[in-house]
DNA sequence: TTAGTTCATCGCAAATATACGATAAGCAAA
DNA sequence: TTTGCTTATCGTATATTTGCGATGAACTAA
């Protein structure tokens, strides 16, 4: 894979909507955050009293959801208080609501 | 991976969104639905010309985006004209506004 | 100090994804 | 039929993702 001599540029962008896509790909991401977005707080706590799954894997996609942006966290021991990054979230808005939206304006005749 | 005792379920919205994020969580299939959506018309071959990787690679690419109903292909011997599908591009527009705007709705007090 | 609570990280196994070259399939023109 | 063009598929190698249990790290309370 790395071995490739595939030497594709790409757009900031792109590079910005892929990961972020990325992030979005697995369902109990979009559920995570679906239940961020929807309490005024959340801990990992209570999201594994939610979603049935080890919580070490929760852990492991609060992580990816971190490492993208997506999300925030705070201490506050013991616990750690997630929120959905707000400045990330509009920007990501942005991002996909301009890229659907080229993607309308493309006249195919097909 | 699938010996797992995790029978989380997810709704149908929340399938969908992870399935089209999957889609696009690839810089390059996010160049492809960009010139695509920016041409008329465009061809695979047209891709090769622009995307400096293997050919089968391309066409393993447009067979993802084509499975999650990003794109459509018709036949027109010897090429294969793909474009996008706007049924379902209007529709992951629909579902990726609908999940940021709810993402911005939320009252976090951190 | 000793437990107890909460979350992150490690180490492993299995599944998927990614990229390539080689080859097949489908069709048109010679 | 044969040739050439275009695209799909196969086979393979490697990388990444996903999930789990076990363990570690950080903090609080007893």
């Amino acid at each position: 894979m790395q071995r490739t001599l595939s030497d594709v540029t790409y757009t900031e962008d792109e590079l910005a909507l892929s990961g972020i896509a990325k992030a979005l790909s697995h369902p109990v991401r979009i559920k995570i955050l679906g239940l961020l977005a929807g309490e005024t707080c959340c801990f990992t706590g209570e999201l594994t009293e939610v979603i049935p799954m080890a919580q070490s894997t929760i852990s492991q996609h609060l992580k990816a959801l971190l490492e993208a942006g997506m999300i925030q966290g705070e201490i506050d021991p013991p616990k750690v208080k997630y929120c959905i990054n707000r400045q990330n979230w509009d920007r990501a808005q942005r991002l996909f609501g301009a890229f659907f939206e080229r993607g309308r304006s493309g006249v195919c005749h097909c």
